[in-house]
DNA sequence: GGCCGAGTTGCGGTTTTCTTCAAGTCAGAA
DNA sequence: TTCTGACTTGAAGAAAACCGCAACTCGGCC
């Protein structure tokens, strides 16, 4: 709480999604509140490993677990995620085009060869 | 190309985003193309550093850059960017209230009591 | 040509993050 | 109570990211 300058803030929130396993979790999490159990299931990652990204995604606020009987829950801490995860769709999406296109590639060269 | 699975492309692209002067940097170029000169007399970091920076992010393809004289100009490769800074604004402000007003922790009870 | 401002690149040393393994907690079944 | 399935936590080595320094390229100017 002790002024965090804001970027630095947006920086370490972007930093938390930039892990497979994290970015999995949260697609899957769209759908509505999951058990552990069914994210293991689909992610092919060790428990223990599954875990610890869970942790990371729930020390930034952006999943909320809670126990139901002998599973624990999770779900997105708010719908805006899903946002977040289409508005990087779509940058992806713009970005390879680019590539193919390969007019960016050329122009950020020179003349070597 | 060799097949990298979609939702790894999705991670090194937030990956890239998680760093507070690469996260000035794209805020700074939502106003337009900006020569490296003025980005390092708003940004506070030495020279290298920022190039070092904004290699990572052309290298991602999210920015693009040319030459214009002895000057060498920035620009995002696709103003989808901005779409995405603003979805994370959201999400921060989001977790930040909720932490506040600490409705998730409540309902993260479930049928319990 | 020689010089200078503008950027970039390569190289190390330091700091973070990742991943696995082993051990531990918690809830329900036997 | 003991066992078992479902998860979490702690620790430690490996891998990756960061940062400053020095050296280098590229244009424009004298």
């Amino acid at each position: 709480m002790v002024s965090v300058p804001l970027y630095q803030a947006k920086a370490e929130m972007f930093r938390t999604l930039g892990h497979p396993v994290r970015i999995r979790v949260l697609e899957l999490l769209q759908d509505g509140p999951k058990p552990v159990r069914d994210l293991l299931a689909e992610i092919d990652v060790e428990a223990s490993n599954l875990s610890q990204q869970l942790a990371v995604l729930r020390r930034a606020g952006i999943v909320t677990s809670f126990r139901d009987g002998a599973l624990v829950m999770y779900m997105l801490s708010t719908p805006d995620v899903a946002d977040l995860l289409a508005a990087g769709r779509r940058i992806l999406g713009a970005v390879l085009t680019d590539r193919d296109g390969l007019l960016v590639e050329l122009r950020a060269q020179g003349s070597t060869s």
